[in-house]
DNA sequence: CGAGATATCAACCAAAAGAATGATAAAAAA
DNA sequence: TTTTTTATCATTCTTTTGGTTGATATCTCG
């Protein structure tokens, strides 16, 4: 129970945080989805709704949902409730409301996003029928609060596990071809004095050379570099 | 001057979840003790709480506390409130209050355990001094909703990295306890002075396990010591 | 019990690394 | 063509790390 299986750990983790989730707020429905770097869903891990919906609503609805991923982007909304965001008879006049809520009798959605470097990575899709109300702004708040720590913990479960997209430390910060030489002999255990050496370079311009990986790298030290190198190699482990 | 960075740091995870807490239940001090198996402390990060009180706790207070872990390994509590378990004139008349609790200016206790195959890792434990009131039921029920996902959290995302890491080098050079905990903290890219501060020892001390970790792998730098890690990571992957 | 390992700290010195500034020249990009 | 990036090196100063020696206390294993 309490080791993790690694096949089964991303939805595992989905599946713990809609408990979570389901714990402090009362829901109808609930869906964690994965998002990719080009928006399809993937990883979709429900709570009381059957997988069909989420197909319908992928083909069919999701690029008239008011709450898509898509319109936050740009935006730093952790915690989006849809009727905060545009008038009830706006929403229940609304295609998406006749033709794809109603229907399968939800009336209250509230969407939590997930972001990684700026890009949203994963949504939280919460949902209610007409009786239980609209989503109180004390349950917004709560979920505010929670959204930080499951993002984080998001971040350091998922991001190490894209593996196959991961860019080595020398294109990922763009780091130029002298810069590499110097990183390669650094990532080797060489001190100054010897990659100065094996570049037939002067002492100073290895130094330089460091500053400048330092900076586009954002450490502070060469042993700060190559725990970085260390948390990469780790990601594809 | 050099600070360490954050995204790489081991207690990154016990700092969200102290954050996580913190905002949605008022406290005055936090601290999340990661526990290991002789149950002496380890991995302390603390809220609001000088390092040395935790020290004080540990070398003279720990064996009179009413929620000392040993106390509750043999139960399913998650959150245990001291004030739910005894009488309040019985705590403000006890050493432990009169003698430690009390002179730091805390009055209100509260852990919360996280189990591993039934053994307790970790504790946070939540203080309160006495004008912000008794831990409510409501509270302590918030915090029990929590528990899970931060026990779930902590054995997927955190321990499990951690644990396999500190094995597989600590076997394969006969590292002793207090070496790993060095290494683990150069690992994560600290300089000597942070990796004092963490273990709370002197700076001398830092000095000496490095040269003696040195010896035992065969290296003569740290540098050469982290190109060691990254060798061994990439043989294993 | 005693030897060796472990854990702690001090003081000192040398070497290495890092920070800041500035300089020159070629290459690439705008 | 002008600007920016890259590559090279120098100087100076501060901080960090490494090397050594030695001290003390505890713990463990034979």
């Amino acid at each position: 129970m309490s080791s993790i299986d690694s096949s089964s750990f991303p939805s595992q983790f989905q599946q713990e945080s809609l408990k979570l989730i389901n714990g402090f707020i009362s829901i109808k429905s609930a869906a964690f989805y994965l998002i990719d770097p080009n928006m399809s869903h993937k990883g979709i891990v429900t709570h009381n709704m059957a997988k069909e919906d989420d197909k319908l609503y992928q083909s069919r609805y999701m690029h008239m949902d008011p709450l898509n991923p898509n319109l936050f982007e740009n935006s730093s909304e952790t915690v989006v409730h849809m009727d905060s965001i545009m008038p009830a008879q706006f929403i229940e006049q609304s295609v998406y409301y006749q033709d794809f809520l109603k229907p399968l009798n939800y009336r209250y959605a509230t969407d939590i996003f997930f972001r990684s470097e700026g890009k949203i990575i994963a949504v939280i899709t919460l949902l209610r029928e007409k009786t239980q109300g609209i989503f109180t702004e004390e349950e917004l708040s709560l979920l505010r609060k929670q959204q930080p720590f499951l993002e984080y913990a998001l971040n350091a479960v998922y991001l190490s596990k894209r593996i196959t997209e991961r860019k080595s430390i020398g294109e990922r910060y763009q780091l130029s071809s002298r810069e590499l030489d110097v990183l390669e002999l650094v990532i080797s255990g060489a001190n100054n004095k010897i990659i100065a050496k094996e570049l037939m370079l002067g002492l100073a311009t290895i130094k330089t050379h460091l500053q400048h990986i330092y900076q586009k790298v954002g450490v502070v030290s060469r042993t700060e570099l190559l725990s970085r190198v260390i948390d990469d190699l780790k990601a594809v482990g």
